[in-house]
DNA sequence: TTCACGATTAGCT
DNA sequence: GCTAATCGTGAAG
């Protein structure tokens, strides 16, 4: 079975991978796995990470941390290596990845997964999606598509339901970097990164 | 208390 | 390419 496969050829990253630069963890992050224990089901639903983006909390206006310590915010400053899940539009949930060390704001955004495993029960839970790289090439899809909500703010990625994984032996890919998708300020800086060519990225 | 606005998606033209 | 859906958040009054 995969999963057990994933055990094996993956290991659990340090506190300290999460606790530098959130550019260096947006990079860092492509090509690693994310599982997800959904509550009330037995299995891990797990996709490869192959899009995301950085948002340093210091001198970026289009990070969240931007406005300071707030209740939606406060997990942004917190120790890195948890997760920050925010909701948009008033319908769809976004899921970051604390980086910096504690005090310093700084998250990434997980924009698309290459779905892995539990492939059908993601359909089920992404019925619009046409094709398997539909199911999760896009932040508020692929939220949806492993059962990730709300319940999630503020979990260890160390310890818990959610967890991410590195490759012991990482596969050479190329990443590209581009301006970031969806926003109004800061649009010039290039702090998305994806995998060049890969088919489950949300735009080439 | 009120109000404007999203780190988006899906469906239609 | 255009837009409706839909509501929490944060800033202003």
């Amino acid at each position: 079975m995969a999963g057990i496969d994933l055990l094996a050829t993956t290991s659990l990253p340090q506190r300290a991978f999460y606790a530098r630069s959130t550019v260096d963890v947006a990079r860092d992050l492509l090509g690693c796995f994310l599982l997800h224990r959904v509550t009330g089901e037995d299995s891990l639903v797990t996709g490869r990470i192959v899009e995301t983006e950085a948002y340093p909390g210091e001198g970026d206006e289009a990070a969240h941390s931007c406005a300071g310590i707030t209740p939606r915010t406060r997990v942004i400053f917190g120790p890195p290596g948890h997760a920050y899940v925010y909701r948009v539009y008033g319908m769809h949930c976004c899921l970051n990845v604390i980086a910096e060390p504690g005090g310093t704001p700084g998250c990434v955004l997980i924009r698309a997964l290459e779905p892995i495993c539990g492939i059908d029960r993601m359909k089920l839970r992404r019925p619009a999606a046409r094709n398997t790289p539909d199911l999760a090439n896009g932040p508020g899809k692929l939220t949806a598509a492993m059962g990730i909500g709300m319940d999630r703010y503020g979990a260890d990625l160390l310890d818990g339901p959610l967890t991410i994984r590195r490759p012991n032996a990482p596969d050479r890919f190329a990443i590209r970097s581009s301006r970031r998708i969806g926003i109004s300020k800061a649009i010039d800086l290039e702090l998305r990164f994806f995998v060049a060519d890969n088919a489950c990225v949300s735009r080439p």
